[in-house]
DNA sequence: CATGAATGAGCTTTCATTCAT
DNA sequence: AATGAATGAAAGCTCATTCAT
C-alpha cells in the first residue's frame, strides 16, 4: 500500500545498509554507547532482522571493524605500485592512505579510536590490521636499506627491532595526522602526505646511511 | 587474616586510593565498560563512599584524566632545562616522556586512548593537555628553526599550518611509539626515545634547512 | 495453571493494565513510596515494558493524574444539566462527584491526596483541574446570586475574593467528605451529597440575601 | 577555635533546633523527599546526633506531627471559652485555628499535606488529631442543637452520621481555606474565618431547626 | 522476509543508618 | 556531647537479546 517503504530487499543489499549504519553509529558514539536500536533505526530496518543477520552486537562490530580494515587496505594497495622504488611506493601509500581515510570518517573513527580501545575481541582484531600495515611499511624501510646497501656500500645494519620502531614511528605519525587532517578544515590528503613525507624521509634516509642521531654525552642509555 | 582491610583512613588516602583503582579500571576496560563497584572493590571500599568522595563516574573520570595529565606534563617538564639547545630539549622530553608512559601505563592509556574517544566533557579534557604538548613541541621546532636561520642564512620558511604538522606527526609517532613499547617486552625508555629521535630529527633539520621533500612528476596535488 | 498470564497483547491495552496498576499503587502507596517494581508486578508485565510505554515514573505519574482528572472531569459534566436551575446543579453535580470518588477511591487519592503534595510537575497538574471545579463551583454561586438578585431586589454584593473563599469551602468540604466517605463503610453517594447540600446551601443562600454572619463585639479584625 | 560555633549546648535545645528543621524540611519537601542529611544541615549539627536524639527518620517524623498537633490542639483551645455559647465558640475556635495554620505554615504542611499521604503509622497519627478537631466540632453542632431544642422545641434529629458528616464537612472546609489562604498573599485569619463561618454557620442553624434542604423529585437517592 | 511485543540482567545513583573515636 | 568515616539495600532506568506471529 503505497511505495513509501521498499521491503524484500535482498539479503545482501539489506546487509549493506545495516552495516553502513553500524560504521557511522559506532565511529560517532563509540561502540558502548552506540544502541542496537539507533543502528537499526538509521538502517530503516527492525532490530530482529539485524540480529537475523549479523547475530549479535559483538559481531556486528567486528564485520565492521573487518569490512573497514579490508577497505583500507586494499585502498593503500591499489594506490601502490610495487615495482617503483621505496620512496614512490610510500609516498603513493600516504597519498592513498590519507585519501581513504579523508572520504570515511566513520570507517577511521572505527579502526583508529573505537576498536583498539574496546578490549579483547576487537583490539586484537584491529590490530592485525595495523600490524599488516606496519609489516607493509617495514618491507619499504627494509628494501630502501637494502638499496642504500647496494649504491653506497653502507651497510645500515638495522636490526629488526629497529624496524618494527621506525614503522610504528611512522605508522602512528600517519594516524595522528590523518585524525588531525579529518577534524582540519580545507587540509588535503596531498597536504597531509607531503607534511608526513616531509617528516620522515629524511630521517629514514639518514638512517639508511647509517648516520644515527645519538644523544650527547652525561645521558647514559638508563 | 592480617592487615589486609585496615579501615577508618583519612580522606585524602581514601581519595587517592580510589582515583589508582580508578585509573586502573578506566585505563584496562575503557569508559563505559567500567564499572563502579568494579573500581569500588579494586579500591577496597563500598561504593557509597566512591560516591561520597569523588560525586559521579563522569567526575572521577574527569579527575582521573587531570590528574594523570598533570603527572605526565609535570615529568616531562621536570626532565627538560629549557636553556638547553632544542635538539637536546626535544631529547630530553623524549625520554621523559616515555619513561613516565612506562611507568604508568594504566594513567597512558586513560589519556592517550580511552580519553579522547569518550566524547565530549572528556575529549576536550584530554585534548588541552596533547595540545600543550603539540604547542611544545611546535615551539622547539619555531626555535631550531630560528637558530638553523641564523647559522645557514637560509629562511626554513615554515608556515604556521606546517609546524602545526608536524608537531602533529612527531606526538602522534610518539604517542604510537609508547604505546607499542608498553606492548613490548624488554623495550626501554632510552630505546623509544632513540628511536624517535632518529626517525624524526633528520627529518625535521631538513626542513629546516629548505630542503623538502618533493614527489616527483606526475602526481599533481588535487 | 490457567490463563493468569496471557501474553502478546496490543499496546493499547497493556498501557490501560499498567495505568491502572500505577493509579492503585500511587494511590495507596504515594508517589515516592511507590516502586516502578511494583507497578510493573502488579501489571503482570516488566519493568522495561512499563519504560517503553510510559517513558518515565513522572510521565507515569502525570498520565495517570491526567486520566484520572479528565474521568472525573467528565462524570461531573455528565451528571449536570446546564438548563437547570443553580440548585440543581450543584446538587446533581455533588451527587456524581461522590459517585465518581467512591467508584474511584484510588484515582481519588492520586487526585486529591498525592497529586498537590508531590511539588511542581504535579501539584499544578492537579491543581488545573480543582481549578476547574473550583470555577465551576464559583460560576454556580454567582448565578445563584443573580438569580436571587432578581427575585428579592437585594444586591448580594458579593465580591470577587468572597466567591472564591466560598468556592474554595464548599470544595474543600466536599473533598473531606469524599475521603471520609470512603473510609467509612455504608456511606453513600446520595447520603454525602445531602450532608453537604445541607450544609453548606443555606448558608449559601443566606450569603445571597445579604444576611451574613458576623461576630459580636470584642473580636476586632485584626 | 572561635565562638563560630557554640557547642555543647543542653540536649533540650538542639532537640528543639532539630525539630524546627525537621517540620521546616518535611513541609517543604514532603517526608520521602527530605533527606536526613539536609534536616542535620539545616539543625546546625551531625547526623549521628539527630539519630542519638530522635533515632530514626520515622521516629523524627511521627515526633513532628506530634509536636505540631499538640500545638494546633493547644492554639484552638486556649482561643475558646467553654462557657461561651455554641456559636461563639465556633468563632473563636475558627479564629485561633487559622491564625495558628497562618503562622506556622510549614507546621500546617506536615499536619495536612505530609502526614495523611505517607501510609500507615503517619496517616494515623495525623488522623488521630484530626479525629479530636472533628469531634470537638461535633460537640459544638450537637450542643447547639440541644439548646436549639430547648428554644424552639423541635428536636433536630440529628443522627451521630449526621453530625460526623457535618463536622467531616466544616473540617474539610477550614482545612481546604487554610491551605488556599496560605498561598493567597494578604488573606488574614479573620476574614477566613469570617468565610468559614458564613459559608457554614446559617447551613447548621437551618439543619438544627430541622428545615434540611432535599432534592426535588426525579433523583432518586440510590 | 520481517516485526511488534516482551524481558533478564546490569548500571549509576541515593539514602537511612551505624561504627570508632 | 559529638562526629568523620563507612556501608547495605534498594530505586530508577537502559540495553542487548528473543519470542510469536
Amino acid at each position: 500500500m503505497g511505495a513509501t517503504k521498499v521491503k524484500r530487499m535482498p539479503r545482501e543489499v539489506r546487509e549493506r545498509q545495516m552495516m553502513d549504519a553500524a560504521v557511522q553509529t559506532f565511529g560517532q558514539r563509540g561502540y558502548q554507547a552506540a544502541s542496537m536500536d539507533e543502528i537499526a533505526e538509521l538502517a530503516g530496518v527492525s532490530k530482529p532482522l539485524v540480529y537475523l543477520y549479523l547475530n549479535s552486537k559483538e559481531e556486528l562490530f567486528t564485520a565492521c571493524i573487518r569490512r573497514e580494515a579490508q577497505a583500507l587496505l586494499a585502498a593503500v594497495a591499489a594506490g601502490v605500485d610495487a615495482r617503483l622504488p621505496a620512496e614512490e611506493q610510500l609516498w603513493a601509500g600516504l597519498l592513498a592512505f590519507f585519501t581513504h581515510t579523508a572520504e570515511h570518517p566513520d570507517g577511521w573513527a572505527v579502526l583508529s579510536r573505537q576498536a583498539p580501545t574496546q578490549g579483547e575481541p576487537f583490539a586484537s582484531e584491529a590490530g592485525r590490521m595495523r600490524g599488516e600495515i606496519v609489516a607493509y611499511v617495514g618491507t619499504l624501510i627494509g628494501a630502501a636499506a637494502e638499496a642504500t646497501h647496494r649504491e653506497t656500500h653502507r651497510d645500515p645494519e638495522l636490526a629488526e627491532r629497529d624496524v618494527a620502531g621506525l614503522s610504528q614511528a611512522l605508522v602512528g605519525a600517519a594516524e595522528s595526522v590523518a585524525t588531525w587532517a579529518n577534524e582540519t578544515p580545507g587540509m588535503t590528503a596531498w597536504e597531509s602526505a607531503a607534511t608526513l613525507m616531509n617528516f620522515s624521509w629524511a630521517g629514514l634516509g639518514n638512517l639508511m646511511k647509517s648516520e644515527r642521531w645519538s644523544p650527547r654525552a652525561g645521558s647514559d642509555p638508563r
